[in-house]
DNA sequence: ATGAAAGCGCTAACAC
DNA sequence: GTGTTAGCGCTTTCAT
């Protein structure tokens, strides 16, 4: 098949522009130093032969990769029924590129790909790991703290222990959840219901406490645990109403689990908003919008979390991506926003 | 930070087992024609040392990567909206993984990011591609054939020009379309609709082309072209209704634009699917089963079309996966399944 | 069956 | 400023 050209190195840049191989080199790396003329004939070279640096070999001697993996530890497969992962790989895909790296995928699922994932980034293949790891007892964080790679983690990372150190980026889950059951509270509803996600993740966890910042006192078989999916929503939504037939108002810890929670209501002749107001979590477009009526929800910028992620670590990694402030990075919560539909 | 202790090399494990660097090279790469003995003191003194081998020198002097470039070509948000390449990304990932390839992703959006896109793969830093690509109009197939790397499409790309050679992978739209349609007369409806997606997407193109298989006389006003989009559904659907009051059934290019048609349905009092009935295509789970009523709906395979494309590219690589078939793969339309659901 | 040695293409000291 | 040179860590003939 295609007939492998063999590519032009530096060398024969160098043999055609009339220079030395160094030169080249010095010019395809930024031509700091080099007289403009000779910077020019460099370039022009390197257009004629079609000369692309061999990456292999530049990392060998540099020891870096310009490469950047990242690593989604989902088991499960709800959370690829949900565009949350793409979306922030965009934001980070979008970010890498701006400043010249690759981003290598790592998906995983069980403790086998644990043991692979470990080995490949204490392999030094990348320069940096962008790492996704959702529950309590992931193994995943201990494995890459272990494997000494620069690292940023995508929602706050639920390891108790030597935690303190872990650079992040999450959305307010505990401030937006507040925001959305005081919204509640400010339309006159005294007796909030909450249907958390699983609260072995974090952001569940986050958004159960503002709910609780918020409803201190509110009665526990107010609190439904679920799942984050429509039919966990379903269910928990009927317990709730079985329990407390007075409900007036209803905080889902994400859009899914209250699409079925509205599902539920409506089949006990609830009316929503006026018997009960609902409100969601994440303002994920397909379900917020299509639901009846349609979903009052916080809104988090996950793409934005995703580009915030890879400038954390590329700026770990030296590559000063803006405003210079190198040194330690530190984590970041970005503020939500509440989304006005009809449902609350 | 992280204290870079240098990391061992083949130099190191030699000396430690007492052999040269060609014997532990060797053993590294499956230790044919070396003693047993030596085989397992080789082995001993990697794992002492925890010997990782330096994938850039390796691939200097190889000229093999073992890494497969994915390129996502989608300018649309709509589609990171959409489960649906998350779930061929972990088909593909899996696939991968099993034969120790690593998964470098390339997301585009608009016509910059080809050409860097092109000079990528251009660049030989990967020893392939898996490429989606599914717009008429696409150039990037264009450029990938140029850049001369093995490729294996997702989905029918559609390009008429010496596009007889191009491997891919799709579902059998038109296949499931006409199992969708069939059904619907099945169910005794004779005023059938059809919503179709984007017609420039060879998806959607196929699924009209089913349609027609089974409705040749179909009245021109029951086929209207949407975008795969809820408020496209609807729009549609109005028009629909406006023009063909007797409609009583209709087929949707997929279910997020059934959803919609549904939500107009119900609007203008229409029971489905006693006066309508309705099926939709992918069997996007959160839509289908969230629906009201549940959707019926063609289901496809989308993790086996990730995993047969990688399958079928490492093929092509020379990996020889499983059965030894070498020589010229070719494409592959996967079967779809009609899931009956309360709509149809 | 094993070892010696020659590069793969590039960057980075170091000379000039 | 520009060229010379010595490797980066590995695979792979070619001897032995």
């Amino acid at each position: 098949m295609t007939d492998t050209a063999p590519r032009p190195t530096l060398e024969a840049v160098a043999a055609r522009a009339g220079v030395s191989r160094a030169t080249v080199s010095r010019v395809v790396n930024g031509g700091d130093g080099v007289r403009e003329a000779l910077v020019t004939r460099v370039r022009r070279a390197v257009e004629e032969l079609g000369y692309v640096p061999n990456q292999a070999a530049r990392s060998l001697v540099t020891r870096r990769h310009d490469a950047v993996a990242v690593v989604i530890a989902e088991p499960e497969t709800r959370v690829f029924a949900d565009p949350f992962f793409a979306l922030q790989l965009r934001g980070i895909s979008k970010e890498l590129t701006a400043h010249d790296n690759q981003l290598v995928l790592l998906l995983t699922e069980g403790r086998d790909d644990h043991v692979r994932v470990g080995r490949y980034l204490a392999g030094g293949h990348v320069d940096g790991a962008l790492v996704f790891s959702l529950h309590l007892d992931d193994p995943l964080p201990g494995l890459i703290q272990h494997a000494g790679v620069p690292t940023v983690f995508g929602g706050r990372p639920g390891w108790s222990e030597s935690g303190g150190d872990a650079v992040f980026v999450d959305s307010d889950n505990r401030g937006g959840a507040r925001e959305a059951v005081r919204h509640l509270v400010g339309l006159g509803r005294s007796r909030v219901a909450h249907i958390t996600g699983p609260l072995d993740q974090t952001s569940a966890a986050d958004r159960l406490e503002g709910f609780r910042d918020v409803m201190p006192d509110a009665d526990p078989r107010l609190v439904e645990e679920s799942d984050f999916t429509p039919a966990g929503g379903e269910r928990a939504m009927r317990e709730l109403l079985d329990r407390r037939p007075d409900v007036d108002a209803v905080f889902a810890a994400n859009d899914l689990s209250a699409a079925g929670a509205l599902r539920v209501l409506r089949e006990r002749g609830r009316r929503v908003p006026e018997d009960v107001a609902v409100i969601g979590f994440d303002d994920m477009l397909p379900v917020a919008e299509q639901t009846d009526p349609p979903l009052t929800t916080v809104r988090q910028d996950i793409e934005g979390m995703g580009r915030l992620m890879a400038r954390l670590l590329l700026d770990r990694l030296g590559h000063r991506t803006a405003e210079g402030a190198e040194g330690a990075p530190s984590s970041v919560v970005l503020p939500t926003t509440l989304v006005r539909r009809a449902s609350a």
